[in-house]
DNA sequence: TATCTTTAATTGATCAGCCAATCAAGAACA
DNA sequence: TGTTCTTGATTGGCTGATCAATTAAAGATA
């Protein structure tokens, strides 16, 4: 029964699955075939549309990172350079970037990035990017935006690994309120 | 050729080779035969001394954070608070922490425990006593310890991360140099 | 000392099953 | 008709794991 169109519908449920199944399993050791079942399809289409597994793994990394850069885009204009500011930090720390699997699959991409150039890269573009928001929202509040952003960058990183990390509910406020007392020494 | 007393100088080969090729795939995906062939033994003597690809996981992941949680002691005695504070810091960036495969190997077991509740438990076990650690090393240099420990925790994890996900040379010291700011501010 | 027994170390052979990937061919639309 | 979509069948190879069998050391016996 081929729909015409089917190819982004098709990539769209395989990336899903790819992310669901990693996270799953706590590691990229998943099969093409669990993904694609999982999917609601063959092993052999997720081949036609992907070409191979590695290729599935980076389009799935691409997805969350586009996600997350548009979440943070999404709400950047912002009133003011706190206000920009706070709008970073709120969409690092938004509902959907606490799910498991997307969770899981970031770290697991995190660590592919040692090995795979292509994973390297994609990583290295969307960190460049939201480092250089930070810099700019930062400039107004401080003397030195560059120095600031690098460790509320990595206070970020930080505290979402710390947050998601622990076991029992995941309590965001907390985790945002980090953040906050952070800003309010550093910019003082 | 039964050399005896064998079993911990195999084991030790085998988690070795364990973390280095965990290290060098990027990921949990990689074989017991790889493990072993690497280890300069066969996959039935892997299986003999451990059990199953899992326990040789896990022992790989309690190795390392032994070592981590030694080289923290090692340095724990230190002179007064404020040493104590800067030999968990700097056992924290030492240069076996920089290791390529150490890192990797972090990074999946990291994304295991969401999977594997022995995982987690071990995770819970060097956390829970790395915060204990600098909360002790806290107290006299703040009148919120646990507050400022949970940040400076967040913070090295952060730091560290980032220190290892950017291409090129590792600057150890610029990291180190991202905490002490940090700490100069809030213990001002 | 010589021989027997026990035990640890080690592997090759083997198992059923799953792997990623390819390809030819069928099915449904334009 | 031609294009897109879809899968079953198939490939060669690798998977984790088990087990019986071999080797050599240590300990006991005489």
């Amino acid at each position: 029964m081929p729909k015409l169109g089917a190819e982004p519908i098709r990539k769209a449920a395989l990336i899903n699955a790819t992310i669901f199944e990693v996270g799953n399993a706590g590691s990229l050791d998943v099969t093409v075939a669990q993904i694609a079942r999982r999917a609601g399809m063959s092993p052999a289409l997720a081949h036609h549309y992907f070409g191979s597994k590695d290729q599935m793994f980076l389009s799935a990394m691409r997805y969350i990172l586009r996600t997350y850069g548009q979440s943070v885009h999404d709400g950047l204009p912002g009133t003011g350079p706190r206000g920009r500011l706070d709008a970073i930090i709120k969409a690092s720390f938004a509902p959907q970037n606490f799910q498991r699997e997307t969770v899981s699959a970031w770290l697991n991409f995190y660590a592919l990035s040692f090995v795979s150039k292509d994973a390297a890269r994609l990583l290295q573009v969307y960190h460049r990017r939201l480092q250089s928001n930070l810099i700019v929202a930062l400039r107004g509040l401080t003397d030195r935006p560059e120095r600031v952003a690098e460790t509320l960058g990595a206070l970020i990183d930080g505290v979402y690994l710390r947050t998601v990390l622990t076991q029992g509910p995941i309590d965001a406020a907390a985790a945002q309120s980090i953040i906050t007392t952070y800003l309010e020494e550093a910019l003082a």
